[in-house]
DNA sequence: CTGACGATGTATCGTCCCGATACATCGACC
DNA sequence: GGTCGATGTATCGGGACGATACATCGTCAG
């Protein structure tokens, strides 16, 4: 619940289709970012606190298969399982996607799955998480500038290339923030832009 | 060990100076990366691992302070632990700071840290490093577009993005990687080219 | 003088996540 | 009939993190 983001993705994928968890894995890689897959130990673990807390359900098959007893070992035979998202599991991921606080940009892995389910996400939500976001990587930003200002000196050759690389990168972040926000303000797309709020909690 | 990236780091630091946990930390900061600050529930048990294995000493200054009964609760004293790298500790730091197998680029936080104490590395390590990473690199981006190839029309506009700015990310790292193998070959700067390795281990 | 405050400083707890690994089934191809 | 690779479920040990508690020190206001 606290970090969550990967229970966060798996409630976004199922959301689309029940899956199994091998499957799972491979579009979780694919939506966060690509580069890095995750590992069947966050992933079975992730699944069993959802089943826990009732956001999904497992289809579990015929494991009735009579298995006479001349196998000693047989720790107990696997089957495929197919998870499925539970109504209480489509209202945490709204929940989930309609937050627009920090916790939604300052982690940058929390932020990718937003924006990975932006389609699901109110276009004035999506703005503001967007305008977080660059503030919080803005800030990054400064925070590179004044320490890499402050230590140019004390630095060899690497380390310096080193931080100029990471400078760039974040700027460059910022940059394609901003263009999103503005192809966003120019066409909003689905979702109110600025609706009543009047009772939210 | 296995992952040893923080080990490894402190290890770097503490071979230039002794040093508290707090100060360290704020080094540790600025070495890797910039953005992503260590946090003490894993620096205290890495140096603890360290004081372990034998690497560093730590210099506890007098606890003997009379500290009398009237303070009930009083778990124990803290007294400021100034870190001292041990003889083996910096016989570990060049084992380490010579490898240039997989281990040491695979792994882009390894490689950050293997980069940021290229002074102590040897110019033909140093080389071979920069130009595993960069291979390794290029293998990601390889998968990045084919995936983004393949998936191209059944994402939308966000998740596109997403890969796209990660893409280009991905792309600009391996020109970074080559500008620095480029320099680096115009001047090796100090450490052997291509020497003996005659009586390595 | 005193007390509040922020910087410095050490340390642990619960939890998430990862890499490695084991176990298991299935189709294909030789 | 045998092996190989893809599919598939699951655990283990350990590293890293955020939050938090505890403790010391200088400084500046009242």
């Amino acid at each position: 619940m606290g970090g969550g983001v990967l229970e966060f993705a798996i409630l976004g994928l199922l959301q689309q289709a029940p899956m199994h968890g091998y499957e799972l894995r491979k579009q979780l890689a694919e939506v966060l970012g690509g580069l890095r897959s995750i590992s069947y130990g966050s992933l079975y673990p992730a699944l069993k606190r959802l089943h826990a807390a009732g956001l999904v359900t497992t289809d579990e098959p015929d494991r009735r298969a009579p298995l006479p007893a001349d196998a000693p070992p047989l720790t107990g035979r696997r089957g495929k399982v197919v998870y499925t998202i539970t109504a209480e599991g489509k209202e945490r991921f709204a929940e989930l996607v309609s937050q627009a606080g920090p916790e939604a940009y300052d982690d940058g892995r929390l932020f990718g799955v937003h924006l990975a389910f932006f389609r699901h996400t109110a276009a004035d939500v999506r703005l503001r998480i967007l305008e977080g976001r660059r503030r919080t990587v803005e800030q990054q930003r400064e925070g590179l500038r004044s320490s890499l200002a402050r230590t140019r000196e004390r630095l060899d050759r690497y380390t310096l290339e080193l931080q100029r690389h990471g400078l760039d990168s974040v700027d460059r972040e910022v940059r394609w923030l901003s263009e999103l926000i503005d192809s966003e303000r120019r066409d909003p797309g689905p979702g109110q832009p600025a609706e009543p709020q009047r009772d939210a909690d």
